[in-house]
DNA sequence: CATGAATGAGGCTTCATTCAT
DNA sequence: TATGAATGAAGCCTCATTCAT
């Protein structure tokens, strides 16, 4: 039954981990098989046992992101508080995802590129802003109808919200020595009344 | 004595506007230089006469990407109105020349990344997100002296409004249907009343 | 747990022999990695496994070249025997090594270029020269001091010696028709008396 | 008539000695033809007015260097002197011939290889060093008919000399730190009293 | 004659993937 | 399962040669 004792999912997982933290380092182009084989501790060939190719740990490593993304969006639904505060809560949650795995943090240099382009293999960091923008769309529209918000405020808003939020990520990714964990406040708070 | 001549620069350009054509399209990472030559109607080997490197292309397209900034960046410092307005005006221009040059702006998703490496060549799309934010923390500050905009106002709400003008580009660059000029007024409008 | 296993420096050894009859043949220059790997029976690629780069097979080949050479040079050090029998004795060595194996002879054609131009990687024709005529000169001296050579015989002496030898090498290196098997008693005979 | 005044066969020379110093410096193999047409101080283009092919510089260079071996060849037949004081007059020709142009020296590094290769293009050094060769054995025989020479003394003492003299001009082409000027009366000693 | 831009074949090297052990 | 040697396709870049001016 078990001859072996090797937890598949559980060595793959580590292998996608080690590849994250080389992708981080080097980018996912530069990054090759045997990097991630080293990282992870194993020999070249036996990366091939748990993934078929090399794309596929990309495909992977963006699902591990696109999880936590639908968690914080999900969260931001179903809370119980005034829409303004889920949405400043949801702000937070972004921000302390990326401070706790920066490393898949910074793949996300590698996941717009791979998303963007024609051959569109299934990488949608697209399909995740959609997300975000519906989430906070549905935020504002509920703050406009109990008055938090002012009239007008809509899908627009919500994308500049979610532009606000992936556009101090972004200065942090290329530029580490920004200090993400001081910007959730001030994100929500500019937003916050911003949409006022 | 009649050689054949040629307008070196000029046709240095035509190259790089091809490569931008391909980079945009393939990414970066993707391109082969025979693509970029076939883009430009020229042989492969004649590309070298033009760019050392493969690399140096992707360095010159930034230098391109650069200046652009750095003449929005400059025309918001130099602009006669108040700052707010300057801020609104520096917001509109970022939104033009992506409009004026979609290319150009699907090449930050490469960008990102060969800043953000740690082998970094002399790409610093860093430098270019600082500037933007000192620009910006300047009219804030410019704002707050005269009233426009509320005491405590700083460098993190600049930080923020790059991001929200930054984020709202990457969202559109990978997800092109995004209306992106219809973007400009609610960024601008947002950051303004966020910061009153 | 039995991974293939193969001796690697044994292998490395197949492709050097290989390479050195592929350079003795064409000349280093019209070598190609390609035809090296074809003469070795592997893949173009798999050279790579053993070599860093096409440089560093000239130099391995120039290696063992060199230790033949102190190993002949050491011999005429620590051999008991009169100084000019020693001389006589490192002469039909040289010839008799250069027998052995004519692909490695043949390589000193491009050996030579490498070690004398300005880039001039760690090939040292001119070290294994020095060698000889150090060792030479030290023999002359000892024929000196016992009185089998004239007075004033010395360096100079040496070099001629060393030039007799590798220059009638050289002859039958690009001129094989020449024979050199019976060459190492004339050099001998010639040296010998010219040095009384 | 002449409807440019350029004298062709002199800047063909021009051209060539240009590229005699390139292939000095370093190797014909990595000289491009664009050194040799700087060094010339003319566009890369017009070498192809003077030489059919990058190889033609390099048989143009071998047959100034055949010349000059030539010369030196039938200055030894035809002088008047006796035999050993030709053989003597010889080596120093050949010395003084290589100081006075010590690039074309250089050239020999290559010209070893073109000539000794398969392909054989008609680059012969094999012949320059025959000539030599038969030259010395008359001289030799010379001297034996005369008596200053021991019986016995034929072609593989030819071979010997020839080799001293080459094998020094090697020696010190390999390392030019070797005082060439003060060999010839060396060589021509061991040689001379080696065949009595 | 002279130029130098353009060409494109060809070589070196890398690396994802395979597969014998 | 695990290994790592082997493969070979593919890409970057060089450079001899051509040719329009």
């Amino acid at each position: 039954m078990s001859p072996k004792r090797v937890d598949k999912p559980a060595r793959r997982q580590e292998i996608l981990e080690a590849a994250v933290r080389v992708f981080a380092r080097r980018g996912f182009a530069a990054s090759r098989i045997e990097d991630v084989a080293a990282e992870a501790e194993i020999a070249k060939g036996s990366v091939y046992l748990y993934f078929d190719s090399r794309e596929e740990i990309l495909h992977a490593a963006f699902e591990a992101l696109a999880a936590g993304s639908r968690e914080i969006v999900g969260r931001a639904r179903t809370t119980q508080a005034p829409p303004l505060e889920r949405l400043a809560g949801l702000i937070r949650d972004v921000i302390t995802s990326v401070t706790v795995s920066p490393e898949l943090a910074r793949l996300l240099l590698d996941l717009y590129g791979s998303g963007a382009r024609e051959e569109g293999l299934p990488l949608h960091m697209a399909e995740i802003y959609r997300e975000y923008r519906t989430a906070i769309a549905a935020l504002l529209a509920e703050a406009v109808a109990e008055g938090s918000a002012r009239q007008g405020v809509g899908v627009a808003e919500a994308t500049v919200i979610v532009g606000a939020i992936e556009g101090c990520l972004l200065q942090w990714i290329i530029d580490p020595a920004l200090p993400i964990n001081e910007l959730a406040g001030p994100i929500a708070a500019l937003c916050v009344s911003g949409v006022r």
